[in-house]
DNA sequence: GTCATGCCGCTACGTTATAACATGGCCCAA
DNA sequence: TTGGGCCATGTTATAACGTAGCGGCATGAC
């Protein structure tokens, strides 16, 4: 029990549900964008175009570049994948329902993850100053880097923490 | 008076504005770094590096993408500019007495300005959400896309328009 | 059958960003 | 006045990200 992969389990069950989410909609999961979409959803941390492209190619597919980002264009059509445009990379939608919705995500710099969130309160901000400003808005991209609970805690504990002995080492540190 | 180029007197005021800025900072703004400065600042829309550079290079300056970029990182830095990551571009930031303060952006993707907004509602909300969640933040990207008031109206006024004969027509279609 | 459509393979290229190393000026102290 | 530290910039090369466009092949409609 050194380390347990968090939930194998439901990444076939996601799939499936994609799946049928697509044939309700007459849009077709091909074998390619579902492997696609399954590396996104067993990836931990947002994924990058080529790195799917790597782990494509791992795994005897034979893709160049545009096969990839077509995938991911599908994808992201569906909202079953969203982009995050600070890292030029991909997550799997968390929504039930994935379609349109307006999401909010959380960037820690210190683990790497992205937690997405569906807050009314944010997007409702938002609408209210686009209408201030007669400002028709169609998608909205909110994105917040910073330290996640753990991150932080680890980080800021010093003293106490059984887990990380310096705190958080940056993830990809990313200038931008 | 066929089109007046808007307001070009502003532009010396506010690289000296900048100026004073940095000295008060002890921050250096080179010649280099105040000519990038005004460009941004002179362009009515988002400037991408390369654009940038090339203008730069018009002007008689024999540079590389990394000189630029030095450029850019400092001006951010010091929050005389912004990033709009959904474009890979950058805005000359409207505060006043620019630091971290946050800042969000509507974009318009018909003419393409992008508009920088200070709302401390959104800016609330977000924080809101982030400390329920025991998330830290460092800093939030907020770019909301769709059309501008005047493109809307040009846009969906069919039948009394006097301006655009059928809307607004994409100003850069970028996929995304 | 054959036709239209949508998906994918592929080549080639465009765009954006950074690594790594070299140079040059400025200030200050020895 | 020389040498060293520091910062900004120059230079070369390459990494990383993304797209245009064409052709072939399967599938489903008629």
């Amino acid at each position: 029990m050194t380390r347990q992969p968090p939930a194998p389990e439901p990444l076939e069950a996601r799939l499936v549900q994609a799946e049928a989410l697509c044939a309700r909609r007459g849009a077709r999961l091909t074998k390619l964008r579902r492997d696609v979409l399954g590396l996104i959803l067993a990836s931990p941390e947002p994924v990058g175009a080529y790195a799917l492209l790597d782990r494509m190619r791992e795994q005897g597919a034979s893709l160049q570049p545009p096969t990839v980002y077509r995938a991911l264009d599908f994808l992201m059509a569906q909202g079953l994948v969203h982009r995050l445009e600070r890292l030029n990379a991909f997550v799997g939608c968390h929504d039930d329902a994935p379609h349109d919705h307006a999401a909010q995500f959380f960037l820690c710099t210190a683990c790497g993850k992205a937690e997405e969130v569906d807050d009314p309160a944010i997007a409702e901000a938002v609408a209210a100053t686009a209408a201030r400003r007669g400002f028709a808005p169609l998608r909205a991209t909110v994105e917040v880097e910073g330290l996640c609970a753990g991150c932080a805690l680890s980080g800021s504990d010093r003293g106490g923490s059984s887990t990380s002995p310096d705190g958080p080492g940056p993830h990809r540190p990313h200038s931008h």
